[in-house]
DNA sequence: TCTGGGGTCCTAGGACCC
DNA sequence: TCTGGGGTCCTAGGACCC
């Protein structure tokens, strides 16, 4: 039997308002809203003072990206539409998100990480998972050395979960925040993990929870006492037994180091609902500069795709999908919007339309590829 | 006070091939 | 000449995550 892991789950501790405040220090203990797409920048004033948006004065479809500690008091949560989270908290002060500074903090506090223990998967911009198996050190030491270089390298704190797997390291980071230590064993786990809602667990969303529910299961407890017959009835072979082994603790993931985008998209919402007859040169219009944006990311990420596809979400938020296969990958703004709009003619366009979106799939490396070619262009010879 | 934008993975049916 | 079974690709949709 293999000795047992010792994996890290480090989560930033509400990520872009931190950020946030480390540029706009006076906002500090306020509560502070993130999001929106149209620009709240805050004014300085004559007198070096400055003027905030607040919550109230948004007007839009957007969403929060994240709120601080003060403003989650008052009932504003990621996620939630603007307008909701206005009448929750109105004299919130309100900030547009700036990714290429979240980003910066990003690579910093990954970078500190990096020197203290190098085995790192990415989980997107705020979290990270860390192998410290192979790691010298205490484990509550370790944690706490990771902290004070992440708090070092950006001046933000983070909270860190560490267990046996990926599972448990995830779902005890978010037990202690913000600034948390949590440290599990599976032995830790009918005390600590069986009393959480079944929510908590990574990979059960809205839909099992609710199913859960109308089963009389709330606690991750009563998941592990469940008859797994009545799961497999009521979720498929497949998720019922991933349900009960997580529900016992077990998750045999590797922290995986390295990985390739599958790919690559860009979408919008308009900002009221188009109609495809009335305002049809807009939408060409937007339609044409996502595919232009998407071959600009592709290009930037030296990928190229066969698969070409469109997004439609309808003013009553039904979504429809089309796709197409190429008979060879490209990356050319062009051709995409050429495959798109073969797309977009699948698809009934009677209804009002709230989001339009393009996606390249089935990608490949555009330097690997010329890698194949040439190997295949010497086998090629070598058969003359 | 309805619901952003970027992803991953899974399922399922049909086509097509052997 | 009512008829198998496996493998892979393509397409559409959906759940979930940050």
């Amino acid at each position: 039997m293999r000795a047992a892991r010792r994996i890290a789950h480090l989560d930033m501790d509400a990520f872009y308002a931190s950020v946030e405040l480390l540029r706009y220090p006076e906002l500090r203990g306020q509560p502070v809203v993130i999001g929106g797409r149209t620009a709240h920048q805050p004014e300085t004033l004559p007198d070096g003072s400055r003027r905030y948006y607040r919550l109230k004065e948004y007007v839009g479809r957007g969403v929060v990206t994240t709120s601080t500690y003060e403003a989650r008091a008052l009932g504003v949560f990621s996620a939630m539409g603007m307008m909701k989270a206005a009448a929750l908290a109105p004299e919130a002060i309100l900030l547009p998100t700036d990714f290429d500074s979240y980003r910066r903090y990003s690579r910093l506090f990954k970078a500190a990480v990096a020197e203290i223990a190098p085995q790192i998967e990415d989980r997107g911009i705020d979290e990270i998972y860390i192998d410290l198996t192979d790691v010298e050190g205490e484990t509550r030491e370790l944690a706490q050395r990771l902290k004070d270089a992440v708090k070092q390298a950006t001046g933000l704190t983070c909270s860190i979960g560490i267990a046996p797997n990926k599972l448990l390291a995830k779902v005890c980071s978010d037990l202690e925040k913000p600034n948390g230590i949590t440290i599990v064993t599976m032995e830790d786990v009918p005390a600590r993990i069986w009393p959480l809602p079944v929510r908590k667990i990574n990979g059960i969303g809205p839909k099992a929870n609710d199913k859960l529910a109308t089963l009389g299961i709330f606690t991750v407890g009563e998941l592990a006492a469940a008859e797994p017959k009545l799961l497999q009835e009521y979720f498929g072979l497949n998720y019922a037994q991933w349900l009960a082994r997580v529900s016992h603790g077990h998750d045999e993931r590797m922290v995986s180091t390295s990985s390739e985008p599958k790919t690559v998209s860009r979408e919008t919402t308009f900002e009221r609902d188009l109609h495809a007859k009335q305002d049809k040169n807009v939408l060409s219009e937007i339609f044409t500069r996502l595919c232009m944006r998407l071959s600009e990311d592709l290009q930037r990420k030296r990928c190229v795709g066969r698969t070409v596809g469109i997004k439609l979400r309808y003013a009553d938020f039904h979504t429809v999908t089309r796709d197409v296969t190429l008979p060879a990958p490209t990356c050319d703004g062009a051709a995409i919007r050429r495959a798109a709009g073969e797309c977009l003619r699948r698809v009934p366009l009677d209804q009002r339309l709230r989001l339009l979106g393009v996606r390249v799939s089935t990608l490949s490396n555009i330097d690997e590829l010329a890698q194949h070619d040439v190997a295949t262009q010497g086998e090629l010879f070598s058969d003359l």
